[in-house]
DNA sequence: AGCACGCCGACT
DNA sequence: GTCGGCGTGCTC
């Protein structure tokens, strides 16, 4: 029997799999996960290394394996169980090892120059001098360039010595033996979350936090380890519960992860568990810089911390004694990674906490289909949360048909009653949101007598207008300057269609000109920090009303909101995959969510071309019951996730015919080894963009009732790639109950 | 990452 | 010729 193993050296080089002989003694006790040290290199040196998988034959050069010292036995727990979710990982969601590892294990990789190390000079000036003379002599150049550099300034960033001076390690190694220089390095631990006030203001619950919060607690202390699904609405006050359940595992000496959508990671959020945990509370997100976040986790592995708050990456904070997971906001599809292994937070939580012995909380106003259905099927415990804390009302919701605006002659973006109760706000000096529920900007350009629409040569997407007048492709960066007249038929008809954000920002100020208006876009976030920014400038009331995307619509308080516009509120409604419902109403829902924040009850204008769908009045009758019934007997009609399960096979390729080739025998393939399981092959059909950057794309979807089922056609598709070199230039990846 | 190998200039 | 520095390439 043979193990793959990959060696823990933090070197792209190494980032593949060794092979190495398993010797009797080990085979039965041998898995997957467990630590190794096994000979490495010329002097069989003893490496550390992870088991990944297990096989009966072996693909490389049979004199030159070797043969597994030990299985390390301290090897530290932490790692043991991280390495375990990753081999979960690996096998339910596709992928390689390394993959998963990488995901998984703070590994350092290139921001290990964060970890710095420096070169000292031991030696006074003038014997360093001497040793320069000294080397000159010899002709020694690579230690000359070294003492010189190092006469220059006596400390030197080590990689910046390698690359600048050219210098190797030998060269250092020597200098070091002669007691020339001293090779440090230093680690700078840093704490991103500081200052601010820690008094610890005491929480009223209402009745229903209250029971929610006691319940975990009774259960947690009696041992018990579930998965809940708080459901609460907009302002029922989820993140005080939170604090009071990691509070009862904190007390017990264990430690919580709270995930967050990425762009709900405000100030304030970390804030209000700062002033709970103060010092032991830990910070992770894009901004911190890879530096930073592994030093972070290093903190948390030293037991410094008790609570990490992060994006789907902080689910892997290395904790000594892991007892709770949150997940806010669990219906977000940030949950799901983008690169592979693509997982799911969700059940990646579940898995790890199982792993581990700890509980998970998922909280939401807007559960997801699956954590709901998980729940009335009694695999997760629902706790309700019907009514807004701090006395605030549920805000009023009112639908406008724009059909029949239209007919009556209004052909603008805003309703006649949109309008007015604008005009009202305004003049009680009272803030108004208004959503456009789509995504991008500027739209596309198109031609009004052919309906040539402008492409990008290199990807099958739309160029769009920037101010300034170019045209941009948001895939690649391709820029050209704005057409005049249509490149197919030669009409001048030919312009931007559909309103962004940008011309509704331009349309609202024509129509109130004494009113202030902020955009907040994809275009006026580029900057770093713009985000913040804008949103605390609406805050402070520099402005009367707030235009914006998706974006202005999650997490954030504003008391002073007592109008949210929805203008197209079915938009999102005519993607054409299956969840375009959950993400309508979800939407909608947390827009009505903003309004009435403050003493003042909101209102709601909901604007759309289709109030009978059941997504647009669910989210008007602010009833979630309602629309999941209809939305789960529609999936379960369609045996779309939950109700079973998909998995996406995503192709791409440069050579066009290779790729319909490839999917051909790929969907042959799986048509053959089925079998009799209820298995449905679909496709190969496009993403819809069937090339970015010159590479095409096609996908093919697998249905089946049992996850399982999937996943063992997955293991047999990538047996089938790997052996046939037909696919070595096909790129594939899975993508199980895609979002 | 660490080790051996081999090239190339310098010294006996 | 030989010695030693130093870049290169490989590690199951």
């Amino acid at each position: 029997m043979f193990a793959d193993i990959i060696i823990d050296i933090k070197h792209e080089k190494l980032d593949k799999i060794f092979q190495y002989r398993i010797p009797d003694r080990m085979e039965n006790e041998l898995k997957p996960g467990m630590e190794v040290i096994v000979p490495f290199g010329n002097g069989n040196r003893p490496t550390k290394g992870y088991v990944t998988g297990i096989s009966d034959r072996c693909s490389y050069d049979l004199s030159k394996v070797k043969e597994i010292t030990e299985i390390s036995r301290d090897s530290v727990e932490i790692e043991a169980k991280l390495i375990a979710l990753a081999a979960w990982m690996k096998e339910n969601y596709g992928g390689t090892m390394i993959q998963a590892l990488k995901t998984v294990l703070p590994i350092k990789q290139k921001e290990n120059a964060r970890v710095k190390k420096y070169l000292r000079l031991l030696l006074d000036e003038e014997t360093g001098k001497a040793r320069l003379d000294y080397y000159l002599e010899k002709n020694q150049r690579a230690r000359a360039r070294l003492m010189a550099a190092l006469l220059d300034d006596p400390v030197l960033e080590y990689d910046l010595a390698m690359k600048k001076l050219h210098i190797t390690l030998p060269a250092i190694r020597a200098l070091e033996e002669q007691g020339v220089l001293a090779l440090e390095s230093e680690r700078v631990y840093r704490n991103p979350v500081r200052g601010g006030s820690r008094e610890t203001p005491d929480i009223t619950f209402t009745s229903e936090q209250q029971q929610a919060a006691e319940r975990f607690r009774r259960e947690y202390r009696e041992g018990k380890r579930y998965t809940y699904l708080l459901h609460g609405v907009t302002g029922s006050g989820k993140t005080e519960v939170y604090i009071d359940m990691i509070r009862t595992v904190v007390q017990m000496g264990k430690q919580a992860i709270v995930l967050i959508p990425e762009i709900a990671l405000t100030y304030q959020t970390v804030m209000r568990f700062y002033r709970h945990f103060g010092q032991r509370v830990s910070i992770m997100n894009s901004r911190l810089s890879a530096g930073e976040r592994y030093d972070q986790m290093m903190r948390a592995k030293a037991g410094e911390i008790d609570v990490m708050i992060g994006p789907r990456s902080a689910l892997f904070t290395p904790f000594p004694d892991l007892g709770l997971i949150v997940i806010d906001e669990e219906h977000e599809p940030t949950y799901k990674s983008e690169q592979a292994p693509r997982y799911h937070a969700r059940e990646t939580a579940v898995m790890r906490a199982e792993l581990e012995g700890a509980g998970v909380v998922l909280g939401s106003a807007t559960p997801s289909l699956e954590a709901m259905y998980r729940a009335r099927k009694g695999e997760y415990v629902l706790l309700t949360m019907k009514s807004r804390s701090r006395m605030q009302s549920m805000a009023r919701v009112h639908t406008v048909d724009l059909r029949a605006e239209l007919k009556d002659g209004n052909r603008s973006i805003l309703s006649r009653q949109l309008q007015e109760m604008m005009e009202e706000r305004l003049s009680r000096r009272e803030q108004i949101m208004l959503f456009l529920n789509r995504r991008g900007y500027s739209g596309f350009v198109s031609c009004r007598e052919c309906g040539y629409a402008v492409k990008c040569p290199h990807c099958d997407v739309s160029l769009s207008v920037h101010r300034g007048g170019k045209m941009v492709c948001h895939y690649c960066g391709y820029e050209q300057s704005k057409v005049t007249c249509c490149p197919e038929c030669g009409s001048p008809y030919i312009g931007e269609f559909r309103a962004g954000t940008q011309q509704i920002e331009d349309m609202v100020k024509k129509r109130f000109p004494g009113a202030a208006v902020l955009r907040m876009d994809m275009d006026t976030t580029r900057q770093k920090d713009a985000h913040e920014k804008i949103l605390a400038a609406f805050a402070n009331g520099e402005a009367d009303i707030l235009v914006g995307t998706q974006m202005i619509v999650k997490g954030h308080d504003f008391p002073n909101v007592t109008l949210v516009g929805v203008l197209a509120a079915d938009m999102s409604l005519y993607t054409d995959d299956y969840r375009s419902g959950e993400r309508t109403f979800q939407l909608l829902t947390q827009a009505a969510g903003r309004a009435g924040r403050g003493e003042r009850p909101g209102d709601v204008v909901i604007q759309t071309y289709d109030p009978a769908h059941y997504a647009i009045e669910a989210a008007a009758a602010q009833d979630y019951e309602m629309f999941y019934q209809q939305e789960i007997a529609y999936r379960e009609m369609m045996g779309y996730p939950p109700a079973e399960n998909l998995t996406a096979v995503h192709a791409a390729c440069e050579d066009e015919e290779l790729l319909e080739k490839g999917c051909h025998f790929l969907k042959e393939y799986v048509l053959r080894i089925k079998g009799q399981a209820a298995v449905q092959v679909i496709g190969p059909a496009s993403p819809g963009i069937d090339k970015i950057r010159d590479i095409y794309r096609r996908v093919i979807y697998l249905k089946a009732p049992e996850y399982d089922t999937l996943v063992k056609i997955k293991d047999r598709m990538e047996q089938y790639i790997e052996i046939n070199s037909g696919f070595d230039k096909i790129w594939i990846q899975f993508d199980f109950n895609p979002m």
